[in-house]
DNA sequence: TCATTAACAATAGTAATACTATCATTAATA
DNA sequence: TATTAATGATAGTATTACTATTGTTAATGA
């Protein structure tokens, strides 16, 4: 039995609450740790399964398919970021402070403590930046955004825009330089990795300063 | 048989040149079409054969497999794309025009005229914006970027960065522009059809221009 | 305390996917 | 005319992505 924070999530995500039993919190620790040490193509439930000494047709008691888990696992992700921001700019007045730390959370995430134990946040956190964008880029992008499972990302690119609206009320696009400070932050770091080639940042000792300073870089020439 | 223009990618993509027979120009111009309609996840090599009244194995011969088809076809693009920048931007002195003319190239090369008759540009735009950025996002990455897979688009950013630094020689991150100015494109085209909360733009009967003002406004602020 | 239920394990089975292999046919080429 | 290359036809395998059934155990409740 294990206490502690809950994330709330929604609930067509998952068929059974994995936050809720022994085995639920199972299927999300081993499945972070698997889907970045393999990648998302060659994950599967059997081999899951397999791991935590359980079943198939146990995990698709919790989980309609793989596809479906992956999402949870990446909107865990965005609400995780989502409280980041929320406390970490809580008492700061500064808007440009509080944008700087917006990037600092993306950037640096799995930095932070720990929110609960079975959640490998530096592990979460590398498959979002590697594999992330592929939980919308699919054809039943509507359908799922029609049931919600794309809310907090939305919810996130909210919270950024109206600090960037504090920064510069007369910005034209708020909602496109949040996503695109979230998108630009998971390319370049795999980029940084897999193909530098197509960024100007490098990943020097684990750490993304490069790419932090990057991104307050294009802030600051967007909101000047 | 059919002539025209052949666009040159790197060999080692296919087993055998789809662009020198009847049933290879048949499989990239049926593979688009059928990946447009239905996505890349339930694309199949049978789907594709039953289209063309083929075989699975007829398939094989010319494909490893179905990632490596759905790579050819990005490829393709971010060679189009090239050369559409470069025959438009030849006899173009202005850097800043040069730039707009890229930014135009990326958003609407669809518009374009077709190169060869069994590639539809329209189609694999569509394509590209919504699942292109897949064909990277994989732990395949390092070994098939040291096979040069992702040539074409390190070209591509190169292309664009030298313009980049026409147009401001001290701008310090001229690949990440150029990168995240493609990204970007393919993103939000998407996001306005699919997750309009995720951006600012929308599509107005079919045309982009909004997406492309959104870029030149980037660039405008960034590289001033 | 006995009966019921919930959660899970164990097992089996199915259809589709992602291939590989073999052999026959046809068209081009030498 | 003989050979080879390209394709078609067919079959087969391992894996994937599920669904269904049955049994066990632990908690719950009347």
């Amino acid at each position: 039995m294990s206490v502690g924070i809950k994330i709330s999530l929604n609930d067509g995500l998952y068929l059974r609450d994995p936050q809720d039993s022994d085995l639920g919190r199972n299927i999300i620790k081993y499945s972070i740790i698997l889907i970045d040490e393999f990648g998302i193509e060659s994950f599967t439930f059997k081999k899951l399964a397999i791991k935590i000494n359980s079943t198939e047709a146990s995990i698709y008691r919790y989980f309609v398919n793989k596809h479906i888990l992956f999402l949870y696992l990446v909107n865990w992700y965005w609400e995780w970021v989502n409280y980041l921001i929320r406390i970490n700019t809580m008492n700061i007045t500064n808007s440009k402070a509080k944008l700087g730390i917006i990037i600092h959370s993306f950037v640096a995430a799995s930095n932070e403590n720990p929110l609960v134990e079975y959640v490998n946040e530096s592990r979460l956190q590398r498959i979002v930046n590697s594999e992330g964008m592929k939980v919308y880029h699919t054809k039943d992008v509507d359908a799922e955004n029609s049931k919600g499972f794309f809310k907090s990302y939305k919810d996130l690119a909210y919270a950024v825009s109206a600090v960037i609206m504090e920064v510069n009320p007369s910005f034209k696009y708020p909602y496109t330089l949040a996503t695109n400070l979230f998108e630009m932050t998971n390319n370049h770091i795999f980029f940084a990795q897999h193909l530098p080639r197509l960024t100007d940042a490098s990943i020097v000792d684990n750490e993304n300063d490069e790419v932090e300073n990057m991104l307050n870089y294009f802030v600051e020439k967007l909101l000047a």
